[in-house]
DNA sequence: TATAACAATTCAAACGATTGCACAGTGAAT
DNA sequence: ATTCACTGTGCAATCGTTTGAATTGTTATA
């Protein structure tokens, strides 16, 4: 039966004109009679034409879709941030497909050779936390594929990105702790290849030297994002003879853990210990004490990168935009030592 | 410069043969001069060649692509899904593209549409809680298109569903609050559109009835998944003269803001009210109480849909397969009372 | 010496669309 | 009657592959 879908070669036959007549009238072309028109759209309508979107984007060179790559969708942060992609994205009639690297280097260079030979019209792509070459991203500005880095960005190469204000919130929290009367405060730092990583690193670093406070190494705690480690780190800070009397976290989840530990302990949050988290998950209002975190904005990075990512492939040139789009320090009560 | 890809043409010219023989070289095909086929993949490397997947699949009449069409990657749910078919897909050498609905049942028919203009080789779709028309997915059937539905099913269709035992989860949840001692359990019911949603209703609603429990219509509450009226149902609950003691709510947001309401009012969880959520999210274990949960398992029920998929576009019928993936009752402190 | 067998390659069509150019037909202006 | 302008349509090439059939050249066989 009709098993296989309708071209406008069977329009043409069927109401015996060209191809050619047949393309214009379903693309309303100003040159194509209306009679002839109507009756086309009539039976493509009739014989439920789709055009055929490989056939088109391949003679068009373009496909009216935008690569993204990030490191997982189970990270609240970029499932929002797609959410912001696709916004912005169908609304300019662009369609997006994306590809999760499992935070992996290998999965990232694939899914980015698979997006490439897709001929996609542009790359979104925010880099795993193994990212530490940048060949393959080097590569794809080499082609002059419209890129653009949101979040996790690389600084290094030449090409726009859309990133947040690690430094200075970080400064700023590390602040905000410093402020409740903390004189000990722990830094659980993320993977420090990542641009983002070491920028919070560097915020907490310096507000602590504008405060005078002597940088203690045994109280910086190097992860890697991920959680079997916590209980161990958290072991290991709360048996120095100088115990923190702050905690830093790079995630909320791992604030959250270390909090659950130090109530087992039967330390006080925040009293005993004040605690500030990243990444502001809704989990944060829900455990006890509530936790204080920083709120990055994750749909409106992936908005703004996608704009920035669409203006770059409709004026076909590569120009390299920088969007700072700011964080907010969330101020609860695990780090509220005042109220 | 090399702002354009190199095709298989410039090989053949370069070199001095045909086109045949390059696509012939590049695939191993048995038939061509193992000298011939070595210095085509040599200048093909040197030239940085790779094919143009358009063409290829438009010309191969399949994309080795498989369309998701899932709500949100927001939910968690889904974002574990998604990892699961990803995982599969890849590993047999498919690609994957993911669409969200954003929950609406107009993007749900675009998404599908978009999909199979784009002649993805087979389909894996988890409805909208929107959706109570199944015309564009009978559509997709009738072309034969391989499809399989997971979790958010849609019982009447003729297609593959991988699906988890919402009745039997819920009957169970549900004895268990019994078995608390909870004699007037309150269920916060999902989208009665949702073959899921349903279930789950009917598996609390059976239960109670096993037991010779009184069936009170003000104790069902009909939701919408969404978090803005939680506040006003729980106070309604809480205004009867027969109030609640126990509560099975349709996933773990809902619970966790209805035990943080009702803990504001002086109430214990669980000796006061029982809770019981669904989905067993992470910050079921972080909160206070702790909260029980059903678990189903994600990750697996993506992978399951994805593999029957692929054993459906590779045997190339259109076969019915149901897979059954069962949830767990994972019991914490909030409908603990006994411990 | 003609021919069969075989390997290696080329030719050309196909996939399903788009588009520059040519051309036919019509009516108006010269 | 010739030229011109203009509208509507068709031809054929193109995008980058794959692939059945035809062709070439070489060697073994009768």
């Amino acid at each position: 039966m009709s098993k296989s879908a309708s071209t406008i070669r069977d329009i043409a036959r069927i109401l015996g004109i060209s191809k050619s007549t047949v393309s214009r009238a379903l693309n309303n072309h100003y040159d194509v009679n209306s009679e002839t028109a109507r009756k086309v759209q009539e039976l493509a309508a009739q014989l439920d034409y789709h055009p055929n979107l490989l056939a088109q984007h391949l003679k068009q060179q373009r496909t009216n879709t935008i690569g993204v790559v990030i490191p997982e969708t189970v990270n609240r942060f970029f499932a929002k941030a797609v959410g912001g992609i696709q916004e912005v994205a169908n609304r300019a009639g662009y369609n997006v497909m994306i590809c999760q690297s499992n935070e992996t280097l290998d999965l990232e260079r694939n899914n980015l050779k698979t997006l490439m030979a897709s001929k996609v019209d542009g790359l979104l792509i925010s880099v795993s936390r193994e990212t530490d070459q940048y060949d393959h991203l080097q590569y794809a500005i080499d082609k002059e594929v419209p890129l653009v880095f949101f979040d996790r960005i690389v600084e290094e190469l030449m090409a726009s990105q859309v990133y947040s204000d690690n430094y200075e919130i970080s400064f700023q929290g590390t602040e905000h702790l410093l402020n409740q009367g903390c004189k000990r405060i722990a830094f659980i730092a993320g993977p420090q290849n990542l641009y983002n990583s070491r920028n919070r690193l560097n915020g907490y670093l310096d507000a602590l030297k504008k405060h005078n406070i002597t940088i203690s190494e045994s109280f910086i705690i190097y992860t890697n994002y991920q959680r079997n480690d916590i209980e161990s780190y958290t072991r290991a800070l709360f048996n120095l003879r100088e115990r923190p009397d702050g905690i830093f976290a790079i995630n909320d989840m791992a604030a959250i853990e270390i909090m659950h530990i130090l109530k087992k302990r039967g330390l006080n949050i925040p009293k005993d210990v004040a605690i500030l988290g990243f990444n502001n998950e809704d989990t944060c209002r829900f455990v006890e004490p509530t936790l204080s975190s920083i709120d990055h904005p994750a749909f409106d990075m992936g908005a703004a990168a996608t704009e920035i990512l669409l203006k770059q492939i409709h004026r076909d040139e590569i120009t390299q935009e920088k969007r700072l789009i700011k964080s907010r320090l969330v101020i609860r009560e695990s780090s509220n030592r005042i109220a």
